[in-house]
DNA sequence: AATTCCGGAGAACAGTTGTTAACTGCATGG
DNA sequence: CCATGCAGTTAACAACTGTTCTCCGGAATT
């Protein structure tokens, strides 16, 4: 049974989409605290009156969108702490593939950055929600790694925070970056490095 | 010459005053960017047109409410990475600082946390540029350490930037935490402390 | 084939917003 | 002491906001 579902809820899910898009991309250049319900469904050509059969309220779409841009960058941040190889050659991997994502899906990276300390309170504490579990998730992936070996689990979760706030830092810089110039992106590559090669010497002396 | 500044003067700086602080205020609850113009003069109790002989828009408050923020940050900083007696005990004066501070001006760390990737792309800019500057101002106290022997100015600013981070964030964290309880508030601490630990013995190890 | 359900449209509401203009009263400098 | 400057006021503007109620057409169910 593959439940193929009816015409009418494929529109619906169709114009709830398009909402989304429409608001994520006039979240650009403002908070959600000033975005205006009004402002969204105009930008996709639909009734005002269209956004209540989806939404409560902007907040409550704000809520749905931590959801879609924390699910993208789910997949990241797990292989960003996964084993294997040289550490050396697992940083230069983390620090590129957060490039990359932020080439992708820039307006995520920054609706994310932005709400998270945005004047929301579901929306922080939807971030906050999912941020914690993406710790839990790196603390569980660490605590596989040889290298964790007598290490507190109170510990591995304060690692796991630490590298979850670099990640989002080190892509909140890249997305200042993405429109300037590819040197000042190399840059930021660079400082990343470095501050991730700083943290693994950190925890490689953690048990002295 | 102590250059007193007449009636007029001393009135307009007073409204001046009353204005940021209401603003800040309002802040609490939203982002810069949907703070709006009249919210601020009625809540001052001024006429909305007032608002004008002051600033030429609520964006422009909003820098103004940078240079009163970060400026009350500035001393915490310095002493923050203030060289002198065990690497532990600077820790710990270090994290007591911050909690300290934002105990002292929850206001002012939040509008910090909130507008640093906020909607309102010239105050983002006034941050960006102020926390840079304390950075530079980091970099400059690390290099006058005994401990820096031997580093590169490159190696001491990355390093100056990820404290002044991990300041931030733990000033974030503690904010959240200061309406909950006193155990929350000691496991902020507790969890900055470790950081700022795993960090020092990476700086400790870096030259290797 | 008839009936129910429901996503969306339309119109109207009271309230808000930023900005302009012309004013008033009072501290200031000549 | 008088003329100027200027912080703050009042009134009015067009434009915008979130929300309610009523209606429509077509898919879904029976």
């Amino acid at each position: 049974m593959s439940h193929t579902l009816g015409v009418r809820q494929v529109q619906k899910r169709r114009t709830r989409q398009a909402l989304l898009d429409a608001a994520l991309e006039l979240l650009e250049e403002q908070s959600l605290s000033s975005l205006g319900l009004r402002e969204v469904t105009r930008a996709v050509g639909v009734a005002p009156t269209a956004f209540y059969r989806h939404f409560r309220s902007t907040a409550d779409l704000g809520v749905a969108l931590v959801e879609e841009a924390l699910g993208s960058l789910h997949p990241m941040i797990r292989t960003t702490v996964s084993p294997g190889g040289d550490p050396e050659e697992r940083i230069a991997r983390a620090v590129e593939l957060i490039a990359s994502h932020v080439g992708e899906y820039p307006s995520h990276v920054r609706f994310i950055a932005r709400e998270r300390h945005g004047g929301v309170q579901p929306v922080r504490e939807a971030i906050r929600e999912q941020l914690a579990r993406f710790a839990e998730e790196v603390r569980a992936e660490l605590a596989g790694d040889p290298e964790s070996a007598g290490w507190h689990d109170d510990d591995l979760l304060m690692l796991a925070g630490l590298y979850v706030d670099q990640m989002l830092s080190t892509a909140s810089q890249f997305l200042e970056a993405l429109e300037g110039t590819a040197e000042e992106r190399r840059r930021v590559a660079e400082t990343a490095t470095r501050r991730l090669r700083l943290i693994t010497l950190g925890r490689r002396h953690w048990l002295d």
